[in-house]
DNA sequence: GCGCTTTACGCTGCGCGTAAGTATC
DNA sequence: GATACTTACGCGCAGCGTAAAGCGC
């Protein structure tokens, strides 16, 4: 037999009530349960805690002295379950996310305002990187999960696809390809400087891994490292670009228009990546839940 | 149901072995048990704590963050049995006396170092008071008991007979009367200078409620207020003194000599003094008992 | 197929409540 | 004699072990 923390609840409820039967009540248990519990508890350490009467029940100087020990001790004990507790009940806690810089500024912020909204106790954190960059997070465990397309495969990994992101063809308003509508060939972008992604984004392998897309688009004319200077660039009217739709500038000084590309139709897939095998924390499951909701809705 | 200081122990075996199988074998229980309550725990809390496969047992985040909060719980609830263990065992703790200047001086010195030989951690704490002080401390319960008379009835302590410590005179061993051996009665003394103490002593109230002595015990020439003047004014040659035994002074200068009195014998009583219904403290208990001890051995 | 965890099942024993007993005021 | 702790007794259930099943490598 072995001390518990219903003695420690036990002997704490009747040194401060003074009384086995006040004690009892309050712990909604008969008074001959206490007298036992107090019994053992006294046996277990070897010592006496009350000197009782069947009139006074009073401390002795060694209960006196473990009173405060054993009030501190379950005090300890309920605030640490409370705490795991909060955590479990999205009361408290953090969600780390990973996100490719498009997806981060274009699908997350709606989601995590409406997750804040839910669970406003929860700290977010969120990474932006390029697709090899979030799947290395997840793989450290850096994140609970991240979205992004999937770089190399990885057995470790779970990739549940989210959305398909197709390319669209992105200029200048004011370009002679932009004034037109509709869709576009491919093979119409010959003609035009093309701007074009570094390696380590994902969208550059991507494009060069597609059969049949004109030797432009493999080999672009200025080649830049993030959406930002492409933009700039875009705006001043350099040349045109391909990207995918979510990764298109949409505010700035100078317009900028897009037309869905064809022949091929080309996507990149934005998955969502998780550890396979291990289990999401409360938090991350509930925003997990929130972007696959929100990318259903938006389909 | 409810936590218990069991699914904590468990969970951190689990933790620290990765494994059910050798967490059960060093918690001493069949593995199927851990099972249960580790899914009990997880479920209590809300939370789940391992990832697991047949191949693997791996801490999530939650369960990871709360290790070291788990540890510290159980680590915090032995440390504090284990203390109160060591004071059960007399391993630990402290012991208040109060005593007559006399049994301090005389009886108490060899019972207390039998004691911590017995018991070397205990610390001990030794106060002398007159008898009214004795029983003061002993109803205050500033020290675990008194040794000492009893000075007034009280319904709340109890008396226990140690000795009765029968009054000698004492002169200078040059006296006249201190020249002849045997018993003394006590109308002999009335032709000497007497030496008195105060009121608040112990000796002075019971020399004054025995019918039948001197008039001139009942109202000393001399009065002093503590035993070590009384000894330098006997070795000065000033008078004589009628004192218990116990509280004859055995060292000095010039040497004292004492003769029992009679007729009336006269003595006091020497008892150890307890609260009534209130249980000695493990270190207290086995003082007493050593005083007991000792006092049986001396009759 | 081996090694691990999980599920199933039956038993023991602990913890509890009811009721009777006992001591104190 | 009233009240509050203690002891006695019987029941239900929680916890455990054994045995069998499921599941990854």
């Amino acid at each position: 037999m072995n001390v518990t923390v219903k003695h420690l609840r036990i002997f704490i409820e009747v040194a401060r009530q003074g009384s086995f039967t006040q004690a009892a009540e309050r712990l909604s248990l008969s008074q001959p349960a206490l007298t036992i519990a107090v019994g053992q508890f006294e046996q277990m350490l070897g010592i006496r805690l009350f000197d009782r009467t069947t009139r006074r029940v009073l401390l002795t100087a060694e209960g006196e002295a473990f009173l405060p020990t054993a009030e501190r001790l379950v005090e300890d004990l309920d605030t640490a379950i409370a705490d795991i507790r909060a955590v479990a009940e999205r009361r408290s806690g953090r969600v780390g996310i990973a996100a490719l810089p498009s997806v981060a500024i274009r699908l997350l912020p709606g989601i995590v305002s409406r997750f804040t909204k839910a669970y406003p106790e929860i700290r977010v954190h969120m990474r932006d990187s390029n697709a090899s960059g979030v799947q290395r997070r997840v793989r450290r465990n850096e994140v609970d999960f991240g979205i992004g397309s999937p770089w190399e495969p990885d057995p470790e990994l779970a990739f549940t696809p989210l959305l398909r992101d197709r390319f669209v063809m992105v200029c200048r308003a004011d370009h002679g390809l932009g004034r037109a509508k509709g869709r576009l060939p491919w093979r119409r972008l010959s003609d035009h400087p093309f701007l074009g992604l570094a390696r380590d984004t994902g969208i550059r392998p991507l494009l060069q891994s597609i059969k049949g897309l004109p030797e432009a688009i493999r080999t672009p004319q200025y080649e830049v490292s993030n959406i930002a200077t492409l933009e700039g660039m875009l705006q001043a009217g350099l040349g045109i670009t391909a990207l995918p739709r979510l990764a298109v500038p949409r505010s700035g000084a100078v317009a900028l228009v897009s037309r869905p590309l064809f022949d091929p139709v080309v996507e990149r897939e934005i998955c969502l990546i998780t550890r396979r095998g291990r289990s999401l924390s409360p938090a991350a499951e509930g925003m997990r839940e929130l972007v696959l909701e929100s990318v259903r809705e938006d389909r």
